[in-house]
DNA sequence: GCCCAGGGAATCG
DNA sequence: CGATTCCATGGG
């Protein structure tokens, strides 16, 4: 189990295991970290600007407090999930196994919903490098301005601009979905983390009633931000691994977990791809 | 069912 | 180098 402290605006957590953070920050789940020359990694989430860095099984992130540490990134982390524990439950199948082993540092963050919604609205069909400029563009003309960077513009703030407003963004056709996330979520329609905990399957209908957000986006906001880890995101790659790897179907070990063990095929994927 | 939208990146010839 | 392909969703 982990072990927390706290001192000097810096948060220090013992005992993590499962936790590399290029895997976990570089993995195509967020889309607004970057490594320092150090090996650090800097980024913004919920309005607060942190720099993460680990030294064997200890994790430190400077420029937190205790409360902000308990309240944001616990939870953003992911640090009270049994990470060995689900690897031992799926790797009854050793092809699971073999992708689990290969990625194991990963994990699945709890990201602000929003962001996640509006970043996976943006990712369709576009590469992760065009992905994120444009959420930058969207952070710098539209988020507020805090030490370190912008934060993530409110749906509120977003609801507020046009088309032509969000033209500097250089999104293309999605433009408009994200003005359509961002006047569903601020007018209440839909409420982002009410979905949290409840089916996931009803939790995806409510998603899937936003312009723009098919199956695809849908379950990535489920699993990247609101807690579902058993959905599923279907893209290319997984669909090309499903088929060579799994003969189209996950073994029944790796269902309670599909959300995790989706992340492990995605990255094996992707580093097998690139080395060819 | 098929094509297109609006780009940038990757791959190909 | 230029040409082609890739990509998730909705609308025509």
């Amino acid at each position: 189990m982990p072990e927390f402290f706290f001192k000097n605006g810096c948060a220090t957590i013992k005992n993590v295991d499962n936790f590399d953070l290029a895997q976990t920050l570089d993995c195509g789940q967020a889309f607004r970290w970057h490594e320092n020359s150090d090996g650090s990694w800097s980024g913004i989430a919920y309005g607060k600007y942190i720099t993460v860095s680990k030294k064997d099984n200890t994790v430190f992130i400077h420029n937190t407090t205790k409360d902000e540490f308990n309240g944001i990134w616990r939870t953003y982390f992911d640090f009270d999930r049994d990470y060995s524990g689900i690897i031992r439950a799926v790797s009854d199948n050793e092809t699971v196994k073999k992708v689990a082993r290969f990625s194991s540092g990963i994990r699945v963050l709890n990201q602000e919903p929003f962001e996640t919604l509006c970043s996976f609205i943006i990712s369709q069909n576009n590469n992760i490098p065009r992905i994120k400029g444009i959420i930058e563009r969207l952070c710098e003309n539209f988020g507020e301005k805090i030490n370190g960077g912008y934060t993530f513009p409110t749906a509120g703030r977003l609801a507020s601009l046009t088309l032509e407003d969000l033209a500097v963004l250089r999104a293309g056709f999605r433009a408009k979905y994200i003005l359509d996330a961002a006047k569903k979520v601020s007018g209440g329609e839909i409420v982002l983390e009410d979905l949290i905990g409840i089916d996931t399957a009803k939790a995806r209908n409510t998603l899937l009633k936003i312009n723009g957000v098919g199956p695809k986006v849908a379950d990535c906001t489920l699993l990247f931000s609101l807690h579902h880890i058993t959905a599923f995101p279907q893209d290319v790659w997984i669909k090309k691994a499903m088929a060579e790897l799994f003969n189209g179907t996950l073994p029944e070990s790796s269902k309670p977990f599909a959300g995790i063990v989706q992340q492990y095929i995605f990255y094996y994927m992707r580093v097998c791809e690139y080395s060819r």
